[in-house]
RNA sequence: GUGGCUGUAGCUCAGUUGGUUAGAGCGCCAGGUUGUGGCCCUGGAGGCCGUGGGUUCGAGUCCCAUCAGCCACCCCA
């Protein structure tokens, strides 16, 4: 029996592959408008960090790691999210000594141990931005800016932009008791994941699927209307940044997050067509942990965003399917030869040349061409060698041949490769 | 972690109430003029019917387990 891959990870074979690097292409672009740098860090952190970043309680910390001990006894987990490992770089390297704001993003699988499907897998990718040290409401608007230009560069429609603001440790504790109160009133109708979320993480409710849960949650108390002065402020200012760059967005009060350490600002980019895992990319501001992690006290707003899912809304390109420049169709031993060597000074310049690896008939060889796509085939004898000139057909029109010199035939077939 | 559906050739799938050598289309290989692709025709290769047990004279068809995939719950990107 062939061993299998591990569940839910997955092989990008070339054809998926170039339509991830169309997608990273596009980020860097867009990234890069926005001043934004490039930053490695490790997949493997010690444990202890995702439990103080994401938060104790939450599903991911609780039973979703991959956290194992290493030979060292250490316990270190799989990145389930990149923001963490981005901080922990960030206050080890002492970048927040330099004036900010820093702009960072970085790309790369992170891992969760959850059950596979559709746009959901144990090993998936991300493109994870982070703005250190900027507490204000015009970096929450830039980078929901630069998301929907990405967006818009990959050519993706029907993805709705919804914006919230949870409040701060000011007033979010006072909508909670406002919530709890409200809930705790209609605990009975409320589904029995609900009565859980309940004491755990009450805001969960709002976003709960079922329909009693809904009905219940109809006339809840709204975070809009206990925000402080201070995140009210923020949150219109924001809105109004947004409206004076034409971003396209709709205010849900209900939205709340997964990892504990949102606050104020939070929003999440939703396709239309994806099924149930339909948050493409998801972010907020999280003012409080770079502190949390043992740095110094500074504002912070971040997203990700998933490769995949953006991957699964996306078609295919024909440019993506390109073939050789040139196939070079040979006959005889020393046509071949000939060609061999000709392939190398070809490459050599950048051109991208195909051969037969075999001693096949012409016919073959020609089809094989057709296969690949390539857009010309140099057909090469005995006779053409000694003559010193061979047709090269064109396979993408009619098929038309002209007779070409073979002492030059890379300047004269790739000007533009071979005049630099 | 829970539930439902699915697993037959490289791919998409047929396969009658369990019954001989398991089929199709596409793809692949070769040929159809001696050195020219795409369309067409002919031939060919390729399957421990996901895996392991069981029922039966006999299992791709039935039962159990297991693994994997898909979809949903949950969670989230």
């Amino acid at each position: 029996m062939a061993i299998q891959a591990v569940r839910g990870m997955k092989d990008l074979l070339p054809t998926e592959a170039a339509k991830w690097r169309f997608i990273e292409g596009a980020a860097r672009e867009v990234f890069a408008a926005f001043g934004f740098g490039e930053i490695r860090v490790p997949v493997l952190e010690r444990t202890e960090l995702f439990a103080r970043s994401i938060g104790e309680a939450t599903d991911i910390v609780e039973k979703e790691m991959y956290t194992f001990s290493d030979r060292s006894g250490d316990s270190l987990t799989l990145r389930p999210e990149a923001t963490a490992g981005v901080l922990r770089a960030y206050i080890e390297n002492k970048l927040h000594g330099q004036p900010g704001p820093h702009k960072l993003f970085t790309i790369g699988p992170m891992f969760r141990h959850e059950r596979p499907q559709k746009g959901r897998l144990r090993q998936f990718h991300q493109l994870d931005v982070e703005v250190l040290d900027d507490a204000g409401p015009l970096v929450d608007a830039e980078l929901l800016v630069m998301l929907t230009q990405l967006l818009t560069r990959l050519g993706l429609r029907n993805v709705k932009l919804m914006v919230n603001s949870l409040g701060c440790p000011d007033c979010r504790p006072n909508f909670r008791a406002a919530l709890i109160d409200f809930l705790d009133a209609k605990r009975e109708s409320l589904c029995e994941d609900c009565r859980r979320r309940l004491d755990v993480n009450p805001l969960r409710v709002l976003d709960c699927k079922s329909e009693a849960c809904q009905q219940a949650v109809e006339g809840a108390p709204s975070i809009q209307d206990h925000l402080c002065p201070g995140c009210r402020q923020h949150f219109d200012e924001l809105r109004r940044l947004l409206a004076l760059a034409g971003v396209d967005h709709a205010v849900n009060p209900r939205l709340v997050r997964g990892l504990d350490y949102y606050v104020r600002t939070t929003f999440e980019a939703v396709a239309g067509d994806l099924g149930a895992q339909n948050a493409v990319a998801g972010g907020g501001r999280y003012d409080g942990l770079v502190e949390r992690l043992g740095g110094p006290a500074q504002a912070c707003i971040g997203f990700g965003a998933g490769i995949e899912r953006l991957a699964l809304l996306i078609d295919d390109r024909p440019e993506w399917r390109a073939g050789p420049d040139l196939f070079l169709a040979a006959i005889g031993p020393q046509a071949r030869d000939w060609a061999f060597a000709q392939a190398q000074d070809l490459r050599a310049h950048g051109v991208w040349v195909e051969m037969s690896g075999e001693d096949k008939s012409l016919k073959a060889q020609m089809r094989r061409a057709d296969k690949l796509g390539a857009a010309r085939v140099l057909v090469l004898g005995e006779s053409e060698l000694a003559a010193g000139t061979a047709n090269v057909k064109d396979m993408l029109g009619q098929g038309e041949q002209r007779p070409l010199s073979l002492s030059d035939l890379g300047r004269a077939l790739f000007p533009r490769h071979y005049n630099q």
